[in-house]
RNA sequence: GGGGACGUAGCUCAGUCGGAUCAGAGCACCUGCCUUCUAAGCAGGAUGUCGCGGGUUCGAGUCCCGCCGUCCCCUCCA
């Protein structure tokens, strides 16, 4: 609703300007005016075009003001300050619009989809810890957000099963620990908690390779049976991996969060992707054969650099690039290097390939969706992931040179498009704040205390995981349900509790931006107060607690019409009337977000609806209002803000409890 | 050395296109408010050299340049 008013309202002010001045190429800039009562749009305009008219703002603004003339679904513009022209919406008109909007229809779930999110990706070695649960909620609520402004998307999972993180768990179990593949593959179907077990395992081998440089050369060994295949080092890896990710996939789940395709490196191998990236590299020039230096007998690339997108990316005949310019792509040994592989990876996830994996179903979701996974060959009735006009890859900001590597080598290749619509969907870290770290009991040194945050690491199993925060939320939500609804089965108690703690994790993770490092603290995780997701939460159920004591559904509220015009311009009016246009902001919400590639903004939103609904619900005592007009009038406010808050938690991912 | 991110209240962070109440939120602290549609809430109070210095502009927390500080990346690791 805000977002159809603001474009109406510059598609007429082109016109207008086109009429009045002939300028085509102005730059519209719309804002919100500091308060309700100046009205929902603010134009600056005039400021800019004060100069190039040789006119005073004010006189520009006066004159837009009259070729703009009446505008459905406005009320009128007005002049103010040194210039600004402010637009009023006809409130009462918008609020009807808001009663009777439909929901969007629903993007289609066919594949493969016109978008493509990867996100989670976790190495199949251990338990999921906070970090990627970042990763897994920012990706998730972007999926979310692209399918609320209806896109079609497919989830990926990239599943890095035959790299160095695999290997060395191997390495742990069968050199360090002494297991026999029986064991191990029987400890990869009956431990309950094996993501834990190899969380501990690959602490120890970490510290095992320092120890001698011959333990540090099983790594290499394993590496190289894992690539090779049909033996037993490579079908151990392969259960172990093969574990942990369902492991991963069922952590996930917990939190809402689901994937439609789990591709692997072990089949990028196997299907020889890489050997057809391989190939059209070296025609089109983007790698070649280095003969001097540190790096003589590797394939190189040109480092992307901070390069202007129309530089040339392809190396002229017998050109040779600095030590520092170059990186490696193929080592001496003939071995690929981790990009390398992703540009075969990324090759077929724009259709570029000319070769598909094979899918089989791996794991089947409650609500029916299917997660398929890469095979050399394919169930009946599979669908297919590769082809997509548009990819978002949830990758943290470590990785930003890698993924340049990738999008540069498209680039070179010729796939100026692919390029152009290739996203690194950049974040920053999870740490721990030093006093989380101690409380956790792992030694910090006083110089690490005085720091805003330490780095986790799993290779010294440092970190919280993601389970184990789950829980801990988990129990800390059920108490508090516990003690308030005594009443409740145990069932429903647990799912409230469930809902909660999600609610507030997932709010947690994404009330930061983007490029924000976040230093963890079990405290401020904890906390269900203030902005957070149980406080969105709790405002669904005070006006869901209305609609309950009236005796009449929501739904109810919508259909009759109220007298808007007379309350909205009430003494108390312009108070309520933001609670409404707060609400009529989601879509509008929902497109910035993707627009910018910021769901903290959403996260934003839903605090700034639930802020103003509870403003409301203190100052309006809507049950005891003797007007029944008036009384319409606020169940109706209330019903709008109950589905907006519902809508855009939903589109966070989180749940809307019954009671609380 | 090169590339990137960040620096805003005691703490944690918003501030999207440079706009008028743009000095904001939450937490923490203090004071009120539960016989009311449940207080996981509401109302009120206090706190700032927007890192520093220049510049552009009618207008700069926001853009440009320089400096200071913190962090990340720059392996034939992934």
């Amino acid at each position: 609703m805000y977002r159809d008013l603001q474009l109406r309202l510059i598609e007429h002010l082109r016109a207008a300007l086109r009429q009045s001045y002939g300028i085509e190429d102005a730059n519209i800039v719309v804002e919100q005016p500091p308060n309700a009562d100046l009205g929902e749009y603010a134009l600056t305009l005039s400021f800019e075009l004060a100069r190039r008219l040789r006119k005073a703002p004010r006189k520009i603004a006066e004159e837009i003001v009259a070729a703009l003339g009446r505008i459905e679904g406005f009320d009128r513009f007005e002049v103010a300050g040194a210039g600004y022209i402010n637009a009023r919406v006809d409130r009462a008109a918008a609020a009807r619009g808001l009663l009777t909007q439909a929901d969007r229809p629903q993007p289609p779930t066919s594949h493969p989809a016109e978008i493509l999110v990867e996100h989670t990706s976790i190495n199949p070695n251990k338990a999921a810890h906070i970090g990627h649960l970042r990763n897994a909620i920012l990706g998730d609520t972007f999926v979310r957000l692209l399918r609320a402004g209806g896109h079609s998307v497919d989830v990926q999972n990239y599943i890095d099963n035959t790299g160095v993180q695999v290997a060395d768990i191997v390495v742990a179990f069968v050199y360090l620990e002494r297991r026999s593949k029986a064991e191990v593959l029987q400890a990869a179907q009956s431990d309950p908690r094996f993501d834990y077990t190899c969380w501990d395992a690959y602490a120890r081998v970490s510290q095992w390779y320092e120890q001698s440089k011959q333990n540090t050369a099983r790594r290499g060994e394993v590496l190289h049976a894992l690539e090779e295949g049909n033996n037993d080092l490579a079908e151990i890896a392969a259960a172990v991996s093969t574990a942990i990710v369902r492991f991963h996939l069922r952590t996930m789940q917990r939190l809402g969060v689901e994937y439609d395709f789990l591709p692997r490196e072990s089949e990028i191998i196997h299907l020889r992707f890489w050997d057809l990236a391989f190939e059209q590299l070296k025609e089109k020039g983007v790698i070649y054969k280095e003969t001097r230096g540190a790096k003589a007998g590797c394939w190189v690339a040109r480092r992307p650099k901070a390069q202007a997108e129309g530089a040339a990316v392809a190396l002229d005949e017998g050109q040779s690039l600095s030590e520092e310019d170059s990186k490696v792509i193929v080592r001496s040994n003939g071995t690929v290097v981790y990009e390398g592989k992703d540009i075969a990876y990324h090759l077929w996830k724009f259709g570029l390939l000319g070769r598909d994996f094979g899918y089989r179903r791996f794991y089947q979701y409650p609500d029916g969706r299917t997660c398929w996974v890469s095979a050399e060959s394919s169930d009946a009735d599979h669908p297919s992931f590769g082809g997509a006009r548009q990819i978002y890859n949830v990758i943290d900001a470590r990785q930003a040179e890698a993924q340049n590597t990738v999008i540069q080598a498209l680039r070179g290749l010729g796939h100026v498009d692919a390029a152009k619509h290739y996203r690194h969907f950049s974040y920053e870290m999870v740490a721990l704040t030093p006093r989380c770290a101690a409380e956790l009991g792992y030694p910090i040194s006083a110089e690490d205390m005085q720091r805003a945050y330490i780095e986790v690491s799993g290779r010294k199993g440092f970190g919280v995981k993601a389970d184990d925060l789950i829980d801990r939320m988990i129990a800390s939500a059920q108490q508090e349900v516990d003690t308030r609804h005594p009443e409740l089965a145990d069932a429903e108690r647990r799912t409230i509790a469930s809902q909660i703690a999600v609610g507030a994790l997932r709010y947690f993770m994404l009330k930061f931006t983007r490029t924000s490092v976040i230093a963890f603290d079990f405290k401020e995780a904890l906390n269900f107060e203030g902005e957070t997701g149980p406080y969105a939460q709790y405002a669904v159920v005070r006006a869901s607690n209305i609609f309950r004591k009236a005796g009449i559904s929501p739904d109810a509220a919508f259909s009759e019409a109220a007298d808007f015009a007379r309350f909205f311009a009430a003494e108390d009016g312009t108070a309520i009337w933001e609670l409404w246009l707060a609400a009529s902001k989601t879509s509008y919400v929902i497109e910035q977000c993707i627009a910018t590639e910021e769901p903290a903004y959403l996260a934003k939103h839903v605090f700034q609806l639930a802020q103003l609904f509870n403003n409301f619900y203190h100052r309006h005592h809507i049950l005891n209002e003797p007007d029944p007009g008036r009384k319409q009038f606020l169940l109706a406010t209330a019903a709008v803000a109950r589905r907006e808050l519902i809508r855009t938690l939903d589109v966070l991912g989180i749940g809307a409890p019954p009671v609380m």
